[in-house]
DNA sequence: CAAACATATTCCGATATAGGAATATGTTTG
DNA sequence: CAAACATATTCCTATATCGGAATATGTTTG
């Protein structure tokens, strides 16, 4: 046997430090390619095969756009890391209560924003 | 170039599915080498050397006791990721309630737990 | 100390990438 | 339709693992 492939599950996909900073941009906005190469500046065809990763386990989606493409974070998709995460939330006692005065903030705001 | 450590920082450490498996286990208690081998059931040397990538990632921790090792999870190592994922948080409407419960009830049992 | 035990390490081969370079595909516009 | 534009894909090479097998290291016990 050998390596298992990075690129099966949302897992492996973040384990990549440049489709992390990818994600953390598109999450920020919809973009198309070459506004992410602009931001980003490597070379087109590393973006895109990042993104085509990206693509295959669900974390973005793409929607074309006349010539461009535009791409946009699945946030649902992020949902088993973050069960995954949640066995070690109990650890976490100074942090909670961060999160919990953030909870109520979005809560009294009225809980969740359209799609 | 080709391609990068997945080995070097936490993010790709739990990218390998077995390496998430020993750290389900390590999660319930502390354990040695092989108490580990004879739940998971793979060779001694495959898991020694995952335990040992997550050795380097700090993600666990090693204790010798006798002639064996006993391994424990460092909860506080999986704070950049959780720091991470906060960024979606905001799209979880639904499970914002659970949660939200959840730390109602941390908080009214005592807020932290001790070391 | 020798044997048994617990675990780590080394050496190996197979393979899945990551990135570069070049090119292909698809779309708009004149 | 040709040229320009936007993006994806293919081909290539180097390399970092993953797991297997064998072995080394360290500890306890008789």
């Amino acid at each position: 046997m050998a390596r298992l492939k990075t690129t099966h599950d949302v897992f492996s996909a973040i384990g990549e430090p440049k489709r992390r900073i990818l994600i953390e941009q598109l999450v920020l906005k919809e973009m198309s390619v070459n506004e992410l190469v602009d931001i980003v500046q490597w070379p087109q065809p590393v973006v895109s095969k990042h993104l085509g990763v990206l693509r295959k386990v669900r974390i973005v989606s793409e929607r074309r756009q006349g010539r461009h493409r535009l791409y946009r974070v699945q946030p649902d998709e992020f949902r088993p890391i973050q069960e995954w995460m949640h066995q070690f939330e109990k650890y976490w006692g100074s942090s909670l209560d961060q999160l919990d005065s953030y909870l109520t903030e979005i809560q009294a705001r009225g809980k969740n924003e359209p799609d």
